[in-house]
DNA sequence: CCCGCTCTGTACGCTGGCATACGGACAGCC
DNA sequence: GGCTGTCCGTATGCCAGCGTACAGAGCGGG
């Protein structure tokens, strides 16, 4: 973990690569930190390394769904390449760890200097976009405890460790469910002997077997990412 | 309506204009057309003028639930800017109409001498990324009923006139729900007046009433539509 | 050690939307 | 004028998830 480095950083051209990194400042992710909110102007973007964040649509004014996820493999704030300076979204910091960080104004700077990451933010856009829309139908089609297996799973892959730290009142939160219907879920789940939980603390014991138990977005998602940023 | 012109197409700076007009050819647009498939790469680019279009995502491998709408507004084939050949979507024309279309290689190189269609197509992916994220949580918290008159305020607004022509059957499933489903919601719309409708005609009777019975979402992409393209 | 807070389990009644099925009505076609 | 296919209304039974409420259990602070 001592060397590890955000994916789309890693991905960069050497010389696009050491111009950015010499932007970037370290920078501590704290489990329940808003990153942004929707209509005010995003100060930074953000690399994680460790930790994740949640992206979160509001409805009727007032923060609901979770609608995408950023760790490691992606970052905050690529829609810059839009030319946009806002988000609709809150991001709300969900595993605590360490990012990279840029001023909004010098990566924009940095932005128009270099192609390969604007063809990266752009590629990753698309990512973002393919799974703004498998998310919709999942939300619609999908029950609660495939949608939760693949919330644990996605979360894990970015937690890179066994477990995390998340009660089930914030799971109903992202999932947009009643806090019971995460405890019905979940407590088959562990019967099963596929997690593991306790206060707030969940620990993946069966991977696979939660991989059988999520939804088939889950994998469709790994899929579209290695389609196109590979 | 004989001299109306796609939008996006009408902010372009003269000069960007006149060169996409000259390599675009007109086009029918007629209804139950796929214009393209997931996977398959997108081969030409469409402005619509006339007709609409509607963005469906697959799941678990079938087509099954609308995420959005393109009309004059907008554009089919705003993600080329991104450098990906395809979209993980399923475009369907919904009314019968024209529109503008240019080949995809053509459009890319274009889009490789306009700074001015760039930004404007960035622009306009964003206000799409708006309505992705708006539309999932629409989806899970709003009922039939304002979800219906959404749907048919958004419609009437793309087909420019006062009734267009769709099924209950077709309706749900754009709305992802049952057809039965769709008939109990529309039939109270009926009763009320805000609406008229007879073997698959529909007639906005009364446009305000229909605002009003419309959940938030409607006036909340409007609002994000003005912002970023005005 | 006790108190209070958070997290989790459970219970009850409710309802919106599900699956399915059937029948009537209208339109087009021969 | 009759047949056929499409479109729409209605019915019945069912269930997942909702809203709410309450209680036990663990953990931390005083």
């Amino acid at each position: 973990m001592a060397n590890a480095e955000n994916h789309l950083i890693e991905r960069l051209p050497r010389k696009d690569r050491l111009r950015l990194l010499a932007l970037c400042e370290p920078c501590g992710l704290v489990s329940g930190a808003v990153l942004c909110e929707p209509g005010l102007p995003v100060r930074h973007v953000y690399f994680p390394v460790d930790g994740f964040i949640s992206l979160v649509a509001p409805i009727d004014g007032k923060p609901a769904l979770e609608v995408g996820m950023v760790g490691r493999e992606g970052m905050l704030g690529a829609h810059m390449v839009l030319g946009v300076a806002t988000v609709p979204l809150h991001a709300v910091v969900q595993g605590t760890g360490s990012a990279r960080r840029i001023g909004a104004p010098a990566f924009r700077r940095e932005l128009d200097g270099s192609v390969a990451l604007q063809r990266m933010l752009k590629r990753y856009l698309y990512i973002v976009m393919s799974q703004l829309t498998g998310s919709a139908a999942c939300l619609r089609f999908h029950a609660i405890a495939p949608r939760l297996a693949r919330w644990l799973l996605m979360s894990q892959d970015r937690a890179h460790a066994g477990h995390f730290h998340v009660t089930h009142e914030f799971l109903a939160y992202m999932l947009g469910v009643r806090r019971v219907g995460i405890t019905g879920a979940a407590s088959v789940l562990q019967r099963d002997g596929l997690i593991e939980y306790h206060r707030g603390e969940v620990k993946v014991l069966d991977r696979s077997r939660l991989e059988a138990a999520a939804c088939a977005c889950y994998a469709e998602d790994q899929r579209a990412y290695a389609a196109v940023l590979a």
